[in-house]
DNA sequence: ACTGGATCCTGACTGC
DNA sequence: TGCAGTCAGGATCCAG
């Protein structure tokens, strides 16, 4: 599920209701996420005050000591509820942390390709660890790093911007709509495009990201915040999602194709570049 | 190095 | 109402 803007709303949100408090205790009800839970970590570390929560691009890290964290990667479905203390769980709600003041941050994944895993180090470390590319918000890149690195490559430009170690956290909504918003199309070669098209795509994304952080985010599915609450970012796609109807540019038919098993959909009209 | 395919898992939806 | 098939916002591994 979260992209990058949604992973950041989930982050604001967590700063504000987590940073300077206490987790007092920690359960565990399903261990069996993408990578094994640290269950005695987290039973052995407790209480513990929670420093910060920093984001690169869809990995959380919840700062729990100085040299050590929590990395948290919700997958499709995975994502963090703020309730009552005593609200009874549902079904897969896997793990509670529970914090002061009557509050318990559940995290909830139904199909469990989420992750929480233990890092002792950097966040950069973690990154050039896991050789994930920079954060297209938090890190000096732009249009021509991209260029450089897409020469001679062969796969569709869409493929190359939603591969992590291109850059970190962008998925296939946000991919689509960018590429729409650059006006290319999202089967050209990555090698092909122009330095130029590079940097109509960098300008692209960041100003996709921003407004969808400005929204809340994209609520599809399974996306809420840690308040319940839902995005809005969905009222504002232009391609996602919109195969056969209208294109809101030029009014022809939006396409639906499959690139590397992921679906795309794109305006044949707007994006010929 | 690059690509397509399979895989982890559950739920929502479609068509018979 | 039930059942089978398909599709999902992700990422990794393996074979060719």
């Amino acid at each position: 599920m979260p992209e990058l803007p949604e992973v950041e709303t989930i982050r604001r949100q967590l700063t504000k209701n987590l940073a300077g408090t206490t987790i007092q205790r920690v359960v565990v009800r399903n261990p069996h996420l993408r990578y094994p839970v640290p269950v005695n970590f987290l039973t052995d570390n407790v209480p513990a005050r929670v420093r910060s929560i920093q984001r690169h691009g869809k990995h959380l890290f919840i700062e729990w000591d100085k040299n050590t964290c929590l990395v948290v990667h919700m997958g499709m479905t995975g994502g963090f509820i703020l309730l009552p203390e005593w609200t009874p769980p549902e079904k897969h709600d896997h793990i509670d942390f529970i914090l002061d003041k009557g509050h318990v941050l559940r995290y909830h994944d139904p199909r469990r390709f989420g992750s929480i895993r233990l890092h002792r180090g950097t966040i950069k470390e973690f990154v050039q660890l896991n050789r994930i590319g920079p954060d297209p918000l938090n890190d000096p890149v732009n249009g021509d790093l991209l260029f450089n690195r897409s020469r001679k490559r062969k796969v569709p430009i869409k493929t190359f911007i939603m591969n992590q170690r291109v850059i970190a956290g962008i998925g296939n909504i946000y991919a689509c709509e960018t590429l729409f918003v650059a006006g290319i199309h999202p089967a050209k070669p990555a090698g092909s495009l122009s330095a130029e098209a590079y940097n109509a795509l960098w300008k692209a994304l960041i100003r996709v990201l921003n407004i969808s952080i400005q929204a809340g985010g994209t609520t599809i599915r399974d996306f809420h915040h840690s308040d319940g609450k839902i995005g809005y970012y969905q009222q504002k796609l232009r391609v996602y999602g919109r195969a056969g109807l209208p294109c809101f540019q030029c009014h022809q038919p939006i396409h639906k194709i499959t690139l590397q098993q992921r679906t795309s959909y794109y305006c044949p009209v707007c994006q010929h570049e």
